[in-house]
DNA sequence: TAAACTTACGTTGTGCGTAAAAATC
DNA sequence: GATTTTTACGCACAACGTAAGTTTA
């Protein structure tokens, strides 16, 4: 039996639901059917009765959840007593993150960790994805996190811990903010308002092109702007249009000052890289900081 | 991190050394060193001061300590609880072991089980091994702990749990009580008492003849006896040589009752196997001692 | 029939053993 | 030089994801 499994069935016990729980884990469902198993054939017992309208805990499975919630609790207080011992907690991490990451998931991210570190001093470096790799292999942050797309490198260790849907955004005035779609085709006329090189959106927008075989010369690119709010600003005052993780809108989206549509014959996704030096000593409270952006509380919009 | 790897270090910090720790987890040593190390890069410090002498805690490690003996002795508790729980602990167990197993590793196995569950019911039946893969088979136990060799059947799920080195017991007043090995040729023109077709000790020894090109009707076999302990007798009588687990002659060894030797080009072991039916399903009670039985506490002697 | 959980199966990563090396008394 | 821990590497099992199946409201 792990600590892991303990949280599983904590989160499951608190959601009474498998489909859920998986969700907020970033699991699939049948992985938590089947360390549910696990523990139940472990223990010698069900623990959960099932139903189509969810689960709910059997008796034994109450003590299991009050149990486990002791172990996770004082699992977390052995942990802030090494903290303590070693002076982990007054420690500083400083992080490079793209400009997508570093302004919209980071942030809560680090919300949460503050929480249960508020000693921890993090500095975030916000730069667009080519520029966060060079300060990693610079040694000038502790790690990176960029936006995709995935690549190796022989000094650096990548690892993917999350994704993005990339959508196009239009001003809501727009003549496209009527659907919901478009080909490539239909898009490669329109005026595009684009992030510099290096941007990873940037990056994989024409990255899309090229596949449907279309030259970056044929695009109709009228303005590159340095940074996310001013191609946001550009967009709403429709000056033409621009691409943006779905998430990084959803605000602007609610409140109407932007539409978004999608591709027709193509998904853009962006994927979120973690990215540090292969040589690379981490401090305790780095190590601390990593479990937790590629374990189950993963980067995440808020 | 898991409840194991707990245990793993307890048990290191109980006896300062990894070496020995493994040979008590039944693990090598290797292995202890890489679990350390995982929790050691886990908790982001140090948890031992190594050397050649073995190892200590350090300060860190002490916290660790406290803590994995804590979150071991809670668990055991919530077993407890879901014993009462489900009145598991009322349930009986039937073990059919062949009689090595069964008169000299299970007794003290059964007794430190009793320990943790008082009023558990634990029936023992001791057949020769062939026996007990027919009791196994007919499903008049729930599982059966007997001697080698390995074997498969489409029925049977056979894991091997211990093992045990086979010698050659004489009278101390043997001529052969001088020598600690013989060669296989010599051997053969002896007196052997043997036990009865279908005893895995037998067995290894004719697998062995076999191996070293000796037919079975070249052997002096004088007598065949149905019990290991008037196998024991005969032999102490000096009436002929027989063979025997190491473990189940030792304290016939210490007391000069019986001399034992080896063979010279040839190591004569044999393995502990638990066998059950693989459409068996286990109690609870009977899924805690196979842990017990597979587990850290493997099959010993006493 | 739609939503929930289960089963089946292929892939990947972790844990262990064997063998050889390095370090310390 | 003997004892103890570490490193390297191959194998086996466990955990997860995908896809298809079963149950129930």
């Amino acid at each position: 039996m792990n600590l892991y499994q303990f949280e599983l069935f904590c989160q499951i016990a608190k959601v009474r639901s498998f489909t859920k729980a998986a969700k907020l884990m970033h699991l699939t469902q049948p992985a938590i059917s089947s360390q549910v198993q696990v523990m139940e054939n472990f223990y010698g017992t069900k623990l959960f009765e099932r139903s189509a309208t969810g689960v709910k805990l059997t008796p034994a499975g109450e003590l299991v959840y009050k149990y486990a919630q002791h172990f996770l609790a004082e699992h977390e207080k052995l942990e802030r007593e090494l903290d303590n011992l070693m002076g982990t907690n007054a420690q500083t991490i400083v992080i490079g993150a793209s400009s997508t990451i570093g302004n919209f998931a980071l942030p809560c991210n680090v919300w949460s960790f503050k929480e249960k570190y508020p000693e921890a001093n993090i500095r975030i470096e916000v730069e667009n994805s080519k520029k966060i790799i060079e300060l990693v292999l610079e040694d000038k942050v502790d790690f990176g996190l960029a936006e995709g797309p995935e690549f190796s490198h022989p000094d650096l260790e990548v690892k993917k811990v999350g994704e993005s849907q990339v959508v196009i955004i239009t001003s809501p005035n727009h003549e496209l903010s009527s659907s919901n779609s478009i080909t490539i085709e239909e898009l490669k006329k329109l005026p595009l308002i684009l992030r510099e090189p290096g941007s990873s959106v940037r990056e994989v927008f024409i990255e899309a092109t090229k596949k449907a075989g279309i030259p970056a010369k044929d695009l109709n690119i009228v303005l590159e702007l340095g940074s996310f709010q001013g191609v946001l600003e550009a967009v709403k005052k429709g000056h033409g249009i621009s691409f943006s993780c779905i998430e990084a809108v959803k605000k602007e989206y609610h409140r109407q000052e932007l539409h978004y549509l999608t591709l027709k014959d193509m998904e853009l996704s962006m994927p979120f890289l973690l990215i540090y030096r292969k040589d690379r000593t981490f401090s305790p409270l780095a190590k601390r900081f990593l479990r937790f952006i590629i374990g189950p509380a993963a980067l995440e919009f808020c």
